[in-house]
DNA sequence: GACTTATATAAGCAAGTGCTTCTATGATCG
DNA sequence: CGATCATAGAAGCACTTGCTTATATAAGTC
């Protein structure tokens, strides 16, 4: 799950992008990132070593030039990571496509547990039981 | 696309693991990660913070205990994001299902461009043209 | 009310990571 | 063959990050 840690750089994710549309050379790559991230053309090269070395792309060497293009296999690992999650924002869809895309192995939909308590979204938190005093 | 980054730590997935599987408080996911990971109370409730912070997880006070539990949120994105990199792995595969749940938005499968020259999986490079020399 | 339990915060340090500039390598072009 | 282009590598530095220990807070227990 190394997978992670790469595509936690933004330009990385970036360069990933661009290459979902198909292959580039590096320097294609390159004048996009530079331009967008303003970054030199070594850290570029340094963000498709460490993609390539990942083997989160292939290259394929053409003269002086190296064409990049995205190579599935760590990205397909992510993905499977996050199938045991998915429930937890499908249950509240219909759930039924993408369940049997899936696999349909997890079929049953719902919670463990009934969370009856409103969840806080981000960082606030609330006590679960009313106060005994009334007032805090 | 924040999640990438805060799930690039492994203790921190290996928390949204055990989350998975339902509810836990800071003390149960700490005694977990301190066995598995050999760190301390506190590197853990850092952890906990970050997920929390995030919003990939909630936390319910309930008396001096802390209930977390996952918030699908921003791994969904995650999940969204990979929307464009699944065809490179789905089209080797039937594809039918995964593309109907996904809402058939690509329904041409293939590559942009045929790579007839086998691409190298790692980090190994190859010259794309045979060489005029014969020999190297 | 003092003690303990559950959890979080703070400060400090060490390691990792990404950027920069400089340089090397190797193909192409005249 | 020498110059130039396309790309990668190396060294060095700054910032970030995750860990540690020490401590705070707040709730339960007697």
């Amino acid at each position: 799950m190394r997978a992670f840690d790469i595509l936690g750089e933004p330009v990385r994710r970036r360069i990933l992008e661009l290459l979902a549309d198909g292959e580039r050379t590096a320097g294609q790559v390159s004048a996009v990132i530079q331009e967008e991230f303003g970054i030199s053309q070594p850290a570029v090269s340094q963000h498709l070593r460490v993609l390539r070395e990942n083997g989160l792309v292939t290259v394929l060497a053409e003269g002086t030039r190296r064409l990049y293009a995205v190579a599935p296999s760590p990205l397909k690992d992510v993905d499977l990571w996050l199938e045991r999650y998915r429930k937890f924002w499908n249950q509240r869809l219909d759930s039924l496509e993408t369940d049997l895309a899936r696999g349909a192995r997890e079929s049953r939909v719902g919670p463990e547990r009934p969370e009856a308590d409103a969840r806080v979204p981000p960082d606030t938190e609330r006590t679960a039981r009313p106060r005994p005093d009334g007032e805090a």
